[in-house]
DNA sequence: CTGTTAGCGCATTCAT
DNA sequence: ATGAATGCGCTAACAG
């Protein structure tokens, strides 16, 4: 009398042995006799038998989930973290078991004890700004922790990203030297995008050491989105203040920015420069490729994967990958 | 001696209840005096007390997790429908478990036993495109099973979306009433893509039925992309037929489309219209906002997780929900 | 409203 | 190379 999905049970009667030796076998853990272990593949094919993950977590106190927090599903960026994510679990057991912040720290603790309750084998999050509840549950806990984009200040456990101050501060350098003088700024809301912000900061930093400054900025207070970008770059432009270059807080806004000139008849480059961050694929398929840093997000989320699996347990000393950023010369700036 | 986090048993002692009844606090299921709940809080909150969803997941046979399965992260679409269904899971205690078949059935059957293993309450996927395996599987299990972005077949127990052979077939007579004549097509793999495809074989049919037919295509062979829609476009155009309007296989392609034409001067409508599929951000940014049919991927992931989580049960009958589609004018056809 | 009794299905000892 | 015993932490089903 079946009475359900089979079981483990269920399969070492039919093949003859115990359970435990199927549960070598599913696993593929410990030695087994090529024999027993085909008697046993023999049985699991034909009672369709599956495994059942709860119960192979609540017995070894550790599942082969991986908790994964984003920000945001709105911004490419983080669906190409999570393919680099997916790439670097990609012939392992695990699974990736997401969360989407919307850039709270408050929903990310609460999203945070959820999905720690599965226990997972490591918990991958954004940014460094949690609540302090959220750290100290990370800190005195034992799973391996990620802190992914950012590496500007010490992790947790593991940081994999690139600097964005001296990306910002790259941007500034490499545009002083392209012989611009006269600056502006069109960013979008960085109560809620820390990671902007120090790329401003970068930015103004290189532009002060070269005795310069941003003439003058923009901002929206919604996220960073090509319109938000066009409508942000034409009320800069209204003020008149004879702008040679424009950078903006990252490529979704600079492209933003470019329609805006196309359809204001202002000649890109040669009337106006502009300048973005990520290094997206829209704005190298713009008519003229977009001047811009190349951000490593897909590596970001692979690299991050791969450390925290490397080890179980959490090192005593800190890590931090630098996936680094490079210019994208582009014909915009 | 504590030995590891506090569990269940802990709390109940420390509040001088059974576990059942912690349980049911944890849970908020079954009737609590106000003061031992007040009681059991105090002493949940004092041990820090974290449930173990593996062991939840195993006493009940039935977890707090969602299958999601989407073809890809690369193509913003499914990001939306993720939205979607994160949105619809809010204020829910359910989380989304995923994985990235890259169109592939066989991988998806993979992982669909993968992550069947977790006994989640619904699996969620895309397309009716399934190995046998998969199919049998599903039909045998009792989870609910949602099949998102077609309905132009029948589910195995829900189908979120719309259909694209009717899209396809509205495109046709959009751009028939709008007086062109001769037309071009251009797309990319549909041996992935099986819905890019219905929506050409629709575009057909409305041409067959006004006596018309398109008069030359061009296809990539890999996914869509603005390269791509770029670098095809202009293939197509090297063989000077003519053509008075373009329809591409989606948004991405179309605005590759649009970008050829800035770079090669061709007026777009005047000399030449283009028209696209999914209404995305991007396209109504352009300097001419493009021509396309808005699906509603958002609302695609929100309903199902709505339908899924109304029931326990499969119903009896099949339930097939169309969220439509909307000819969006645009300026470019 | 609360408690008792019994597992859920598997993996970890430690044997042999 | 294989097995026996035990328990992981929780919840269902019934009592009361």
């Amino acid at each position: 009398m079946r009475k359900g999905p089979p079981t483990l049970s269920d399969v070492a009667r039919l093949a003859g042995v115990s359970e435990i030796t199927v549960s070598r076998v599913v696993r593929n853990k410990g030695s087994i006799a090529p024999k027993t272990r085909d008697v046993v593949a023999a049985a699991i094919e034909k009672l369709g038998y599956l495994p059942n993950r709860a119960a192979g977590a609540l017995a070894s106190a550790n599942s082969a989930l991986i908790a994964v927090l984003l920000p945001s599903l709105s911004n490419v960026v983080f669906p190409e973290v999570l393919r680099g994510i997916n790439e670097g679990l990609k012939d392992t057991r695990y699974q990736p078991l997401i969360g989407v912040t919307e850039y709270n720290p408050i929903l990310e603790e609460q999203l945070l004890f959820s999905l720690l309750a599965w226990k997972p084998r490591a918990v991958i999050t954004t940014g460094f700004e949690h609540t302090s509840n959220a750290l100290r549950m990370l800190a005195t806990s034992t799973v391996r922790v990620a802190e992914l984009m950012d590496i500007d200040s010490q992790p947790i456990d593991v940081a994999v990203g690139l600097s964005h101050r001296r990306a910002g501060y790259a941007t500034g350098r490499h545009l002083i030297q392209r012989g611009y003088q006269r600056f502006g700024y069109v960013g979008h809301n960085w109560h809620k995008d820390v990671r902007a912000k120090l790329r401003l900061d970068g930015l103004q930093a290189a532009l002060q050491d070269a005795g310069k400054t941003v003439s003058d900025m923009e901002f929206s207070d919604g996220p960073s989105s090509t319109e938000t970008g066009k409508a942000m770059l034409a009320t800069l432009l209204k003020r008149k203040r004879q702008l040679d270059v424009v950078v903006f807080s990252n490529d979704d806004m600079a492209v933003g920015g470019f329609f805006h000139c196309m359809s204001s008849s202002i000649a890109v480059k040669r009337d106006l420069a502009l300048f973005g961050f990520n290094g997206l694929e829209i704005g190298q398929s713009l008519p003229m490729p977009l001047s811009t840093v190349r951000s490593n997000r897909f590596m970001i989320g692979k690299r991050a994967v791969e450390i925290l699996l490397a080890n179980d347990e959490r090192p005593s000393s800190k890590t931090v990958v630098d996936t680094g950023f490079e210019i994208v010369e582009g014909e915009t700036a």
